[in-house]
RNA sequence: GGCGAGGUAGCUCAGCUGGUUAGAGCGCACGACUCAUAAUCGUGAGGUCGAGAGUUCAAGUCUCUCUCUCGCCA
């Protein structure tokens, strides 16, 4: 059987993510996975909270929560919301755990064994009043260059000189705003990727199918300047994983942490053994999608992720991975996405601008934020949010397209024939022309599927739909009847299979009204994707109860529309 | 500044290795139907494919220049 690893970017702990945050790996990732299950692929899909660094220690002292207490509570409410938006995992972990603290040294003594990780004392700022070293980007002062006073330890934003904290005139702590920092010296582990650039070069040059978001940005960090740095792997922080040698303390690194870069993506596979962990499974059952020495070398693993985090899966990670010099599984297929915006601009977390994850359940059901944001996934390109186009989408697709297919066909089956799947009539030239359209359009849903385009996987979902629409449209059973009853039975009977096979194939897409549809046809809600179209157009025989759903979907009204856009303008533009 | 991605119908976007009258959805106009969530189905109008030059028998699709937008710069 085909094994498939999916793996979404893990969203970092520090707040309830965004629309663009959800269609940029968790629901992709999703719908992938699912329509992978439902072809009868083994499928391990594996998510997790990025939990450690700076900005989760800041996070949780603004909330007056000691930062263990804040992960754990953010976690929980990252897990609902997930479990809200119908993310099926088969675990969703935590970058904290103790796998993952035992992993990520472990990779750390690999690397050190292999000559790869080196020592570096360097000058870092630290807070006399904050009580802490400072990262570079928490610090401001003036910059020596332009003269501009809010320049940050890293950058100059206003003359966009790079800058070390210790060039900052005035510097003061960005957290605190404390004036008695200081530059200390400090040692770091630094992790020597310029070792691998050539290795991991080639690595990417083999993945012609990638999509050049994601080929391009790798070969522009591979190529840029002196090619691929070295990068520090460890912080001067409490929150974090203890840098140690496997479980061996590591001298002259006591009290400080990995960096969080190094830590989170190692989580993917620490996830898997805490889903070992977590269902009674043995080391082996986890194993053996991690390591090609146990079984993962017929793995396909596919990650999903937003473009900002694809330097960290074809360079950072890969290095880590690589440079361990064991057999870890790397990613055969890496889908990036482009950002959604919103209304034109961006989303804005400190300006409240935009639609969050709770928000959006609070306001309308999972189902219609999937399809929409899925079918209109920023693949090739950075894609808009806006409430005309949503409400637009939502109305014509799933409400009238959709959830009216389903209610015409059975309300007309009940009036005429009753709550059963009528007798008689035999298929004839219509019937074959419907078959042989549902056939093409069912291929081209896989083949998008299989490829990862999700913008045409949705309109391929969608011309299955209309063929539907069109098909009773032509067939009109409703005059048939008058003359023919068999005939319009046979009809009937034929609207009746394409609203089952409807209820199995939208699964990935919107599994809430997947499962209603199938309950209101007396289906199981977990049906296998159909062979063929013949096979899926005579799934329901004469005599199958089925009863009328519910509306599938309710239209968006234009008060309610204009309600929204109001409310989630934010603060400020 | 460097790099990357884009500029195709009113709107959102497809268009693979260059090759018949440039496509889809929405919106719009007209028509059909009346089973259905005033839903559906059909037909049609609408584009000098950002600008200019070049290569070619042939360019939205390749090359160069210019221009505008967005993003990234550890």
């Amino acid at each position: 059987m085909t094994r498939i690893l999916i793996t979404s970017a893990l969203p970092y702990i520090n707040g309830v993510k965004h629309l663009g945050n959800l269609v940029g790996s968790l629901l992709p990732s999703d719908a992938y996975a699912r329509f992978m299950r439902m072809r009868g692929a083994e499928v391990m899909h594996i998510c997790a909270t990025d939990e450690h660094g700076t900005p989760a220690e800041l996070a949780a002292a603004a909330a007056g929560e000691p930062v263990e207490a804040y992960c754990a509570r953010l976690h929980e409410v990252q897990k609902s919301l997930g479990e809200g938006f119908r993310l099926e995992f088969d675990h969703f972990g935590r970058s904290s755990s103790d796998r993952n603290h035992r992993l990520t040294q472990h990779f750390a003594k690999a690397l050190f064994e292999q000559g790869l990780i080196y020592e570096v004392t360097e000058q870092q700022m630290w807070s006399e009043s904050d009580g802490r070293f400072l990262p570079d980007r928490y610090l401001e002062g003036t910059c020596p260059n332009c003269g501009y006073e809010r320049a940050r330890g890293d950058q100059c934003e206003n003359c966009t000189k790079q800058l070390d904290p210790t060039d900052l005139i005035n510097p003061r702590s960005s957290v605190s705003g404390a004036t008695d920092v200081e530059a200390r010296e400090t040692k770091h582990l630094y992790l020597k990727q310029s070792a691998l650039q050539e290795q991991i070069r080639a690595w990417i040059e083999t993945k012609s199918d990638w999509p050049v978001l994601a080929t391009s940005i790798a070969k522009k960090w591979l190529n840029d300047g002196d090619g691929l740095r070295d990068r520090g792997i460890t912080r001067d922080l409490d929150w974090g994983i203890p840098v140690k040698k496997g479980d061996e303390d590591w001298p002259g690194m006591e009290g400080k942490v990995f960096y969080v870069w190094f830590d989170a993506p190692i989580e993917y596979i620490a996830a898997t053994a805490e889903w070992a962990d977590a269902h009674g499974k043995s080391e082996a059952d986890w194993r053996r999608w991690w390591r090609e020495d146990e079984g993962a070398r017929d793995v396909h693993y596919v990650q999903f992720m937003a473009k900002d985090n694809v330097p960290f899966h074809t360079l950072s990670f890969p290095a880590t991975i690589m440079g361990s010099g064991e057999p870890w599984k790397k990613v055969d297929f890496l889908k990036g996405f482009n950002w959604l915006t919103y209304q034109g601009g961006k989303f804005s977390t400190s300006q409240g601008r935009g639609v969050f994850m709770d928000q959006a359940l609070e306001i309308l059901p999972s189902d219609y934020w999937r399809w929409w944001l899925l079918s209109n996934a920023p693949e090739s390109a950075d894609s808009d949010f806006t409430w005309e186009g949503f409400q637009s989408g939502v109305n014509k697709d799933l409400a009238d397209v959709l959830g009216n297919f389903a209610s015409r066909v059975t309300k007309f089956c009940r009036s005429k024939f009753g709550e059963t799947v009528p007798e008689g009539g035999e298929p004839g030239e219509a019937e074959a022309a419907l078959a042989v359209e549902i056939d093409t359009r069912l291929k081209g849903y896989a083949a998008a599927m299989e490829a990862v385009e999700m913008r045409k996987a949705a309109s391929e979902l969608r011309g299955l739909w209309v063929a539907g629409n069109e098909y009773l449209q032509h067939a009109a059973p409703w005059s048939v009847f008058k003359t023919d009853e068999a005939q319009a039975a046979m009809i009937t009977r034929t609207g009746l299979n394409l609203a089952a096979l409807y209820a199995t194939v939208s699964r990935p897409f919107i599994p809430d009204a997947s499962d209603a549809l199938a309950g209101a046809m007396g289906i199981a809600p977990n049906g296998a994707w159909p062979e063929s179209a013949a096979v899926a157009l005579s799934q329901l025989p004469a005599g199958h109860a089925f009863s009328v759903p519910e509306n599938l979907f309710r239209k968006i009204e234009d008060a309610e529309r204009e309600g929204w856009e109001a409310q989630f303008e934010g603060a400020a533009t």
